[in-house]
DNA sequence: AATGAATGAGGCTTCATTCAT
DNA sequence: GATGAATGAAGCCTCATTCAT
């Protein structure tokens, strides 16, 4: 007798809610979302809503730190897999573009509207760049504390590091076809490791500019 | 002399606004600033503004403009004075990050509100970026030409530059307290530099971070 | 019983939005009201109209539509009860006359803010005439085709016909004191038949003007 | 070395701010109309308009009036060349038709937006109303006097008369692409005359509509 | 728990009119 | 007389949040 009841409802209506303000927050923009929107996607009420968030606000900064967490594991897992300090780098750096590859809309939620909301999560920006920053600069750290690569003031260059990488997703973002953001990977990555120090032999060749791989001009 | 008085007084009154908004944007973003903030700073009536501009979008767009003209311009300027290539892009950083020093609201309405004036701007603030990350990749292009860096992928190098610029700006006004901002001047500088492949030697010493050089911890 | 509750309230507060736009626009026409006037007449807030209204020219666009729908009621069940092509005709014409007279509001609404709206509704209103033409235009046939009238131009004489009732209830709407509107359906439809070529003996004798009934000058 | 003054000046600006005006209303109707529209029509500036006359409305008023005084000094020098009373009317029809024909701007401004002006011109719009109903009343008292009509209400009669060709030409006028006005001459002049009781053989056979000759349909 | 109606504080923009030059 | 900049009172509509059912 039991209807639909179980599978339908147990990923419960608050995890509905999450995905649709997720889809609707990376498609329209947090101010542009109406928290009627978000009621239609999840097919509930907006009194629905009410009643397992206070606030807009409140969706959207859980949204922001579990999608954070989502990608700081992968970026960890990623990295465990590797021993070698540089490589452990490297991986980080794959893992970050493939995940936003993969997952676009995660990309725009985190990186393109983030301050739109506002001056209101001005902090909870700052807060998510610095997380990254510093997850960045740990293995900086690390490859300096085995001799990979010489000591010198990780801080700035992990600060570095998370614009290059924020600001090259973004442009991907934005372009209107973008190629593939994977393309993107090689002249990153030398020019990551190489802003850190590693040596040229590791670093490898310079990859050049592939034709066609280059985001195009955004059009619109 | 009597003549230009009505035209002159038209104009002040134009940069009045615009000056005022300037402020306001920087200080309280764009959704959160109301006309009626702008008509106040600027001392006129909210009608004087619709007289001189038709939206609020258009004198935010105007400012972003200008502001942007401003700062190529400041780095023009200072990249003419060197000949030598590298010494070129050096000029070109150290600009950007003295411009910005000196003006911190120019800096909050560049960076930092940039998107957060919603979907609307995204297509101006992409415009922006490219902008600068094209200005860079001709300093890049020509320090290729000259033999001084080696032949790569300049585009990708040029957006991770500007958005190693970028992040490092933004952190330090995001900073509760920051401190000053051409203190990264050198650890940037090393890290941008190598990452375009400018010989170690001509780079010079790894720059250690300096004791309290870091920017504090964001309070608030 | 329990369940209509809501939805039933809803209605009704639908309804009372309704009747205070309708009273509010008779009155004041319709770029003289506020839809604060609409939402004060209705005891509800600016907000609630606009959750059962997505504007102010909607309201008025549902109220023109829905009162003449009325008025075409009445005059189609008044026509029905005769068979007599020529009395059909008359029961129009009192039927309208009847209606106005009953219910000033609703003549002020339909006839003389129509226009009043603005560019807006030229559309709008011209249906509605166009409409009204058309009723008439009907019966007029019906009696050429039962030879009661001969054959004519029944297209610009149904649309004399509702410009001369339109005519005589907008001058009876704006008189200051005006006497009884039915007092002007002996002549009005004397005129009226015979423009159709009704015979004279069917018409009548001409009435004459009665004192006192004719309607006073406007005073201001 | 007189420069253009005179010619150019002489029919004063004020004529051209009023003609400007009247071609402004007449296009986009009162509300819709704003100051700067006709200032920029007239070539004059805001404060130009301002010094001679009070106000908008005032502009419209004055417009009002003397257009109507055209049209009435055109049906009374008509009506003045014919001096068998019926014909006398007939020739008021055709003049009010022939010059709307013309005219359509002046049709616009006289009649159609004449209520979209909003309550304020009520009155003005009445006592123009009324204006052309007691000129019809006039020929029709005529008429009486002579025998060439019964005599009957003719107050009424020349309503309905005002009525009926009001409408006709509002419908033509609203039409999308009107045939000619003229064409619905004869018809309308058969139910006028009728319906104020001219004999029959004075009016002749029943005009049928001609194909072609009825208004479109009103497509937008 | 959920629904959806209701609230009301603004927000942006328009425009007739005034006024200094 | 003319100009055009300035004023400020509204106007329509939006939307996060609350609340009775």
């Amino acid at each position: 007798m039991a209807k639909t009841d179980t599978a339908e409802q147990s990923r419960s209506r608050r995890e509905r809610i999450l995905d649709a303000a997720f889809h609707t927050f990376s498609t329209k923009g947090y101010r542009d979302t109406v928290v009627d929107d978000i009621a239609g996607a999840a097919e509930t009420s907006k009194g629905g809503i009410y009643f397992h968030f206070p606030t807009k606000e409140a969706i959207f900064r859980e949204l922001m730190i579990t999608t954070a967490d989502k990608l700081v594991g992968k970026v960890e897992r990623a990295v465990a897999l590797e021993t070698e300090p540089v490589a452990r780098a490297e991986a980080a750096i794959r893992a970050v573009l493939a995940t936003f590859a993969g997952h676009r809309t995660m990309a725009r939620l985190l990186f393109l509207d983030t301050i739109g909301a506002g001056r209101v999560f001005q902090t909870e920006v700052n807060a998510l760049h610095e997380r990254f920053a510093r997850l960045i600069q740990g293995y900086l750290d690390e490859a300096v504390a085995s001799g990979a690569i010489p000591p010198h003031d990780t801080r700035i260059t992990s600060i570095a590091w998370f614009g290059a990488i924020n600001e090259v997703v973004g442009r991907w973002l934005l372009a209107d076809q973008a190629g593939k953001l994977e393309d993107a990977y090689p002249p990153l990555r030398a020019a990551l490791l190489r802003s850190a120090g590693v040596p040229e032999k590791r670093v490898g060749p310079m990859p050049m500019p592939q034709p066609g791989v280059e985001f195009p001009e955004t059009k619109r």
